[in-house]
DNA sequence: TTAATTGATACTAAATCAGTATCAGTTAGG
DNA sequence: CCTAACTGATACTGATTTAGTATCAATTAA
């Protein structure tokens, strides 16, 4: 079970290095060197957070893409649902009405709690509240947050 | 986010009808009907469960399967993690020791606290309870539990 | 003018998901 | 001893999702 499919997981980390440099324009190609997520990729993701409202971009040379929202008020979950639809647990048995018989639906109410705790947790979790802890790790191994000189380590397989 | 699939899914099903008769055993084709799984898709899982040594079977005419363990020692975590593989939230990233850097796995930590307190919750699922909830639903209902002459109303789209 | 950039799509390969089909071996009961 | 009802094992299929690539047009700073 995986919870986090890659559009998910590169979203988060985008949005890590555009709250990272906050007031300036940030080009697709600068973000996918520094988290290494592949560039083409990565555009369409940012589209998307654009069509969310979640950042704003610059056409143009010298253009980019730029977070619009405060970091802690955007959480994980909202991140899943925009790429990985809403959070649930079981779609054909428990949704769509389909069990009219409760008795044979005694999953539901179980799962419906799970559904929610998952939930929470994940909002729990904000890009500022990430950005912060990375600031922190950061500082113990004295280097600074979002080096960008630090090399790209996450390769692929 | 779809957290269970159809294999995990049907095979709790099939583990509630398998608890709900036990000391007998069931055929795969009373299973199927009793729950509306798909019968070669059923067999399949039961062969997964019996090589997990959750279920036995006998082979030949009347035979079929028989719950081996006890229902409350059968958590949803356990039956995840046979048909969907471990819990986890994102592999490649904070998994597999790629990310030396510490700095730039700062989600790591948090994803495994959430990672836990997702494989608790579903811990506390099991087979046991989720039977009591039935027997408890179709008390107020006036019906038995797992009444082998309720409609088959989960039928497919 | 041009090089760097975003906007918008279209495309592909591989993996996973959900379900089907087949054949061999086993067993209870007539 | 036959046969029908089973399980065991495995191969196959179509649809969908996932992850990634490619292309072309429009915009803008220098």
């Amino acid at each position: 079970m995986k919870v986090l499919n890659k559009n998910t997981d590169y979203a988060v980390r985008a949005l890590l290095s555009l709250a990272g440099s906050q007031g300036v324009y940030m080009s697709a190609k600068t973000i996918a060197t520094e988290q290494d997520i592949p560039y083409q990729f990565l555009r369409r993701l940012l589209q998307e957070l654009i069509r969310h409202r979640l950042v704003v971009s610059r056409e143009g040379a010298s253009g980019g893409f730029m977070l619009k929202r405060d970091p802690d008020g955007i959480g994980l979950r909202e991140l899943i649902e925009i790429f990985q639809g809403p959070v649930q647990v079981s779609e054909c048995l428990f949704r769509k009405k389909l069990c009219l018989n409760r008795a044979r639906c005694v999953l539901r109410h179980q799962i419906l709690r799970i559904e929610q705790v998952v939930r929470d947790e994940f909002e729990k979790i904000t890009i500022g509240s990430l950005l912060r802890d990375l600031a922190d790790a950061g500082r113990e191994h004295g280097t600074f947050p979002l080096n960008h000189s630090a090399p790209a380590e996450c390769s692929h397989h």
